[in-house]
DNA sequence: CTCTAATAGTTGTAGCGACAACTAAAGGGA
DNA sequence: TCCCTTTAGTTGTCGCTACAACTATTAGAG
């Protein structure tokens, strides 16, 4: 049971990415709080009903779609439908299941948030890295996922860019 | 100001990415509470302490190293000294300043931990990359810490590994 | 030698997320 | 049919982080 510590590349190479991991969701929080009066996560759920057939999603397909618990999620969607961004109603196939729909004033809120999200998106990482650093980074992350959520239970979300 | 939307493989690499960003942290943290009760930046101030001599540091050294303000730094701080795992003590040389210091107790929590976190950092990102990759990703993490900390006010940890 | 601005750090508060406990409905034997 | 398990979702609580306001000390301009 010895330790196999890091060599000094990985390391290296580790602690960077945990620096990147500690201060992105901060700042993507940060211009959309300032612009938009919402979360990075909130903008998510809107952006991810947005994309759905009729904007309609069931809870559990949302939770994956946003790589979130069913918990956090039902924690958001409560308070984005007391904004009258999204409302709920149940399945009608399912009772036990509930589906979240994105209202007119959701619709508006994500087409008006996601110009600056986009801008921020490109001046913090995409536009620092050159296509061959895109394709790299597909690769890494796609390899990582895998590892951090082998069965795909969570984060499915990327399976619908491919 | 026509809004430059993301390609495809962009943005295919972009919701990667940030369901890695979403997903580690929480990993992180399941791992190191569950066996050592603390946080993964609880474990990282201990972590960044343990390497300094004489095991102190100055708050806004700490932060530094640690990415995080000042603010969050001294709640947490605190927390660490009513545990007795930190103790602080005002700098002789600048009375404004706060030297935090690692005590015997905190010490062996950074041994008793380290093993564990290095392996879940292996096991979750390190030993899913070649060689190559983890070349690639330094020299991506990089780029993007110029964008998203451009003058090294915050994140100066990385240049400590280089 | 002031007086102002910058630096260092702390604290209060409010909001978000993790975890555990819970309800309710559907599925699946035997 | 009955019962047990699984699935779907909600809710309460606690702890952590961001933000803003604050004190105290130092540095720098004039």
């Amino acid at each position: 049971m010895d330790t196999q510590w890091l060599s000094r590349e990985e390391l290296a190479t580790w602690v960077r990415l945990l620096t990147v991991v500690e201060l992105l969701p901060s700042r993507l929080d940060t211009q959309l709080r300032r612009d938009s009066a919402l979360t990075h996560f909130d903008y998510y759920v809107l952006a991810m009903l947005s994309e759905a057939p009729e904007r309609t999603l069931r809870m559990t397909a949302l939770a994956e779609r946003t790589a979130a618990t069913l918990a956090r999620l039902s924690h958001v969607v409560q308070r984005l439908e007391g904004r009258g961004l999204v409302e709920r109603f149940p399945c009608p196939q399912d009772k036990r299941a509930t589906n979240a729909r994105l209202t007119a004033t959701g619709w508006a809120k994500v087409q008006e948030a996601a110009p600056g999200h986009v801008r921020t998106a490109r001046q913090l990482v995409i536009d620092a890295l050159t296509p061959e650093q895109i394709a790299q980074l597909h690769e890494i992350t796609e390899a990582v996922l895998a590892r951090l959520d082998p069965e795909g239970k969570r984060a499915s979300l990327h399976r619908h860019y491919d």
